[in-house]
DNA sequence: TTCCTTTCTTAAGGTATCTTAATAATAAAA
DNA sequence: TTTTATTATTAAGATACCTTAAGAAAGGAA
């Protein structure tokens, strides 16, 4: 299956589309290739487009005060990352966007997919459905870990995120956990 | 101006609805008004509505294993509330939502929402924009609160939310930014 | 293989925040 | 006004997590 099928696919859970339709999405979204470590965003940029992981995966992540990573989430396949606060507001971005490994992105551009909001209803649909189930998710997600000590995060995070776990280095995760490396060394003395 | 007048005002903020759609909206969305300590929501019971405050202020809350309150959310006029989760997935809430004042709700029952959807596409496109910015404006809420200290989330909060900060005991705003009621006590002694 | 870079671990001392328990202050009810 | 219920403060000891610094392990390059 090619990536743009993915992609169909993929709306095609949430929503009905026409042949049509179907035609014209795949005209207005476009495809790009990232080899690891290569950049999606960088701060400072705007993001001026939707992004959605066809194959692949990366990481999204800002620079403190004192230049440490934090990383705000990671995404694989059939994952939407963004900057979204640039995106929306059109300022420059606070994260970076990077492949973890080699990917392939489909993506549209802002102007783009705001014409093809009047042309498709289904899309704007699609997003609307897609960011009331993100807003619960992230909500969720944060309810639970401040309720929860780091330990039972990284549970959480190794059950949940068992694909992720075993693709990128630990400190990485220590920083999408929100502790240092250390402690979550620490961590994983005491359990395993 | 009346409350219905209130919701209209707000969602042309976002959006253009012709004369027709408007008298729909209207007749769609009905009032609901709340006394001092009443429930909107309780735990237990499903989420059907979509919630807009016109006047008042409220605040949502889930108890956790041993019985404790935590605040998820405050609300007041032209904020929407509701136990996004119940309403989605239709599943038992895990919130309560309680009026901290006399107030005046405007609601939509999702099953209504979802022929409106249908009926006036502006609508989708409200709620589309809607799910858009509470998103971003979460995450950048959690970010923040991640990497600060309480006593910077509280001098955030009391800058920020200056109409709710007066209005409700203390022990909840302790309670909203996630520390004990002991705890703020003694951040207040230092600043103040 | 050897060397260099990246990642992970260990350990000691420090800070933010919590728990518990008691008391004080304020608001509501009688 | 007096009583009762609600909310806020104080203080002591506990815990989760951090910082720093050094060394160990693993992976890639030469």
């Amino acid at each position: 299956m090619d990536s743009k099928d993915i992609f169909i696919e993929h709306l095609k859970k949430s929503i009905t589309i026409s042949e049509n339709d179907e035609k014209l999405i795949r005209k207005y979204f476009n495809e790009k290739e990232l080899k690891k470590k290569e950049f999606l965003l960088f701060a400072g940029k705007e993001s001026c487009h939707m992004q959605f992981i066809a194959r692949g995966s990366l990481r999204a992540y800002y620079l403190d005060e004192v230049a440490k990573e934090h990383i705000v989430q990671f995404g694989i396949e059939e994952w939407w990352v963004n900057d979204l606060y640039s995106y929306l507001t059109q300022t420059p971005a606070k994260q970076y966007i990077q492949a973890l490994e080699d990917s392939i992105i489909i993506q549209i551009h802002r102007d783009k997919l705001n014409e093809l909001y009047d042309l498709v209803p289904p899309i704007e649909r699609f997003f609307r459905l897609k960011f009331e189930r993100a807003y619960v998710a992230f909500q969720n997600r944060t309810i639970n870990s401040m309720s929860k000590t780091a330990e039972e995060r990284y549970e959480e995070f190794r059950t949940k995120y068992r694909a992720i776990e075993q693709r990128v280095p630990q400190y990485m995760i220590a920083s999408y956990l929100g502790i240092t490396p250390e402690f979550l060394s620490a961590i994983r003395k005491k359990t395993i």
